[in-house]
DNA sequence: TCTGGGGTCCTAGGACCC
DNA sequence: TCTGGGGTCCTAGGACCC
């Protein structure tokens, strides 16, 4: 009997901690984290003593004396998640990623193929398994919303499917907190009106919802509740926006840091930009002050900012105004940059030399200057490597607390 | 002895235009 | 002589996701 899903959700489990013990026979079985002085990812055995992703390392090794710590091999991770991919993509064409390690499938067009949803999740699971080492969970339904959840009922290494005739008594009985776009604070306010599970939400009145959750989350939930979930599955569009950040955790903050970190900040996004011809006009920084607090500025010029100095500038100006704000805030635990309103910009613009006084203008002279500065530097970078030219890399080379390795595994698509 | 780094989307108020 | 309604863009903050 058919079951009516169509649309897949597959998502390896614990995916950094997989592979290690994949690559390492002997981690098997065992509580690991992947970092150090914070835990990138968690092995199952280390999950269940509430070792969780973000989490700093001392605190971590407390809930779970046992737990080993490993080095992460980030250009593997990277190479197994795209095979993971390439399976998906030989039952369908249809492949939407949404990072490293998860994508959405519709198999709508597949099943005459391969058999139904239940058929082509084993088989994905299977060929995962078989040909990767690595454990996958698989949710299946009519719609993706429903898919989603369903896998992460399914985990950990399982398979669920959810027959269009069932949807309400799957959903009904589990917790809010699996609902897309419920986090920890609208489960909180949720649970304040005794509101625990799927079904509860659903009983609620539309009106209800939408005060509670907000118009868009409200018209979601509730669109889950009359199953009229109409998101299709389509393939990964480009980011609309481009960042970088650096926390400063425990280490001092000092005034004088502020401009190298910006520095190194926008060395990497206008450079991830001017490696996909791409700019963006708006300009946001972030300044996050001791206890978590964080304030942002942001700045929409007339035209698209690639050039590392500009943006160095730019970020500049803006930290000064969050600083100026905000006085009374002496410490600051997280700088970050980031570039949006992006456009393509395919050549440079060789137009008539232009006022001299804006640098962000694409032909004026300090532009052009910059502009040759530039990607001479991107030059150099790409026959001899990151490190070969640099802003303030010396000074910043002992801070990073994560590998740039980890951080490129985040990136999406430009 | 404190909380990484990459993103997306939503909301609300204000400016400005027609 | 005082003011409607709609639309777009920008800014700031916040929740959330992986």
């Amino acid at each position: 009997m058919p079951s009516g899903a169509t649309i897949l959700h597959a998502d390896l489990d614990a995916f950094y901690a997989s592979v290690e013990q994949m690559l390492q026979p002997e981690l098997r079985g065992l509580p690991i984290a992947v970092g150090g002085g914070v835990v990138l990812a968690a092995s199952y055995e280390a999950k269940r003593f509430g070792v969780q992703g973000g989490m700093s390392g001392w605190r971590a090794k407390r809930l779970c004396p046992d737990l080993i710590f490993v080095q992460g091999h980030y250009s593997e991770y990277q190479r197994l998640g795209d095979q993971v991919m390439a399976v998906l993509g030989d039952f369908t064409p249809l492949v939407q990623r949404i990072s490293i390690d998860e994508a959405f499938l519709d198999v709508t067009g597949s099943v005459h193929l391969f058999g139904d949803a239940a058929t082509i999740g084993e088989q994905i699971r299977r060929r995962v398994r078989v040909e990767l080492g690595l454990p996958i969970s698989v949710g299946a339904a009519r719609t993706k919303h429903l898919a989603k959840i369903a896998s992460q009922v399914a985990k950990p290494d399982g398979l669920v499917v959810v027959p269009s005739s069932a949807e309400r008594e799957f959903l009904d009985p589990l917790p809010v907190g699996l609902v897309w776009g419920i986090g920890p604070v609208t489960r909180q306010r949720l649970a304040e009106r005794g509101i625990c599970t799927i079904g509860q939400l659903a009983a609620s009145p539309d009106g209800a919802l939408r005060s509670l959750l907000g118009n868009a989350l409200g018209t979601k939930v509730g669109a889950l509740a009359a199953n009229d979930d109409r998101r299709r599955v389509q393939p990964t569009g480009r980011a609309g926006s481009v960042g970088a950040q650096s926390a400063f955790g425990r280490r001092d903050a000092a005034p004088e840091l502020i401009r190298p970190v910006l520095g190194h900040l926008a060395d990497r996004v206008a450079g991830r930009l001017r490696a996909k011809h791409r700019a963006g006009r708006t300009v946001t920084v972030r300044v996050r002050f001791a206890g978590m607090r964080s304030v942002t500025r942001s700045h929409t010029g007339v035209y698209p900012v690639c050039s590392t100095l500009t943006l160095t500038e730019i970020a500049e100006r803006l930290v000064d105004k969050a600083l100026s704000d905000h006085a009374t805030e002496y410490q600051i635990s997280l700088l970050a940059i980031s570039v949006s309103n992006l456009v393509d910009q395919p050549v440079l613009q060789l137009e008539l030399p232009l006022p001299p006084d804006d640098p962000e203008r694409p032909g004026s002279r300090i532009g052009a200057a910059r502009w040759a500065i530039d990607h001479s530097v991107d030059d150099v970078r790409r026959k001899f490597g990151r490190s070969a030219v640099g802003y303030a890399s010396v000074v910043l080379s002992d801070r990073r607390s994560v590998p740039d390795e980890f951080r490129e595994l985040a990136e999406h698509e430009l």
